[in-house]
DNA sequence: GTCAGTCTGTTATCATGGTAACTACATTGG
DNA sequence: CCAATGTAGTTACCATGATAACAGACTGAC
């Protein structure tokens, strides 16, 4: 994600929002700061998950799977409904972890063209090794932003 | 960008982050919904510019060049200090606008190296034809999270 | 029972983000 | 002056997002 790195003053925006006649210039600004601390705590995870060969959709994967009540294992669709993210990329990030052997694939027995996505043993330490340093990047940034 | 579609609960991210101990529950919780906001709104603005043959970062670039007070045109690095994006994908998009008569070249008489990116008529007509709906967007969006 | 329609996963291809490393020019310190 | 360093732009390559289109398996209305 990339995104302004100044934001245009409420000067410039109400010279374009007022003309305009859409919105007000508030809604407007709140809308583009989040805009952009997305952007920037967005680079700070990613750089975060680098150094940990991860990626944020990688550790998404892990982490739905892992907070699944009642299973330890989904079905790639049912991956699917819980991230916004489209099936090719889906398709491609998982066979990337089956292959470093973060997650293991069985036979769906309900469902011969489905697999059920489990965490291997690494898989739980990786994700486990990765929670703390996520849940600080973020604390970091939002107490930085106050 | 993509995101989580339903965020953790705020059990369940308590069950991360009072057990490792950084940050609490609710800067973590609003930081979360930040992302999977901007992560949508993103997704519209992506769509909303495709649908006029640009993108978030083709606007940003026309935007950063009109809205600067005396002169009309940048250099490229003047763009790079205004986006937070890469050289090579400022110069590929770049060369882009160029080639479809957004923008316009010309040599900097002050260094030998840098070139002046100037709008051309058509490209302040495109900025100027797809600025309301950019913040109709936004504003739709946000009107529509509160 | 069958076949039209849907769902699951996959492949191919493209779009758009990044880093590393390079050329050419400009600037600065001795 | 001129060598060393810095800056502007570019190239090559990789990572990670998307859509379109497909095969094969399921499902339901008849």
């Amino acid at each position: 994600m990339f995104f302004l790195r100044e934001l245009p003053t409420e000067m410039m925006i109400d010279g374009y929002v007022s003309k305009i006649g859409v919105g007000d210039v508030d809604t407007v600004s709140r809308a583009l700061s989040m805009m952009r601390d997305a952007s920037q705590l967005g680079r700070l995870l990613d750089a975060y998950f680098a150094r940990h060969n991860l990626s944020v959709l990688k550790f998404h994967i892990l982490m739905v799977i892992d907070r699944e009540p009642d299973v330890d294992s989904l079905r790639q669709s049912e991956i699917n409904q819980r991230l916004d993210v489209s099936k090719p990329v889906l398709h491609r990030t998982v066979a990337s972890l089956l292959k470093e052997g973060l997650l293991v694939r069985s036979d769906d027995p309900a469902d011969s063209r489905a697999h059920l996505l489990a965490l291997t043993h690494q898989g739980q330490t990786v994700l486990a090794d990765v929670l703390p340093g996520h849940f600080e990047t973020i604390s970091n940034f939002m107490k930085e932003k106050s």
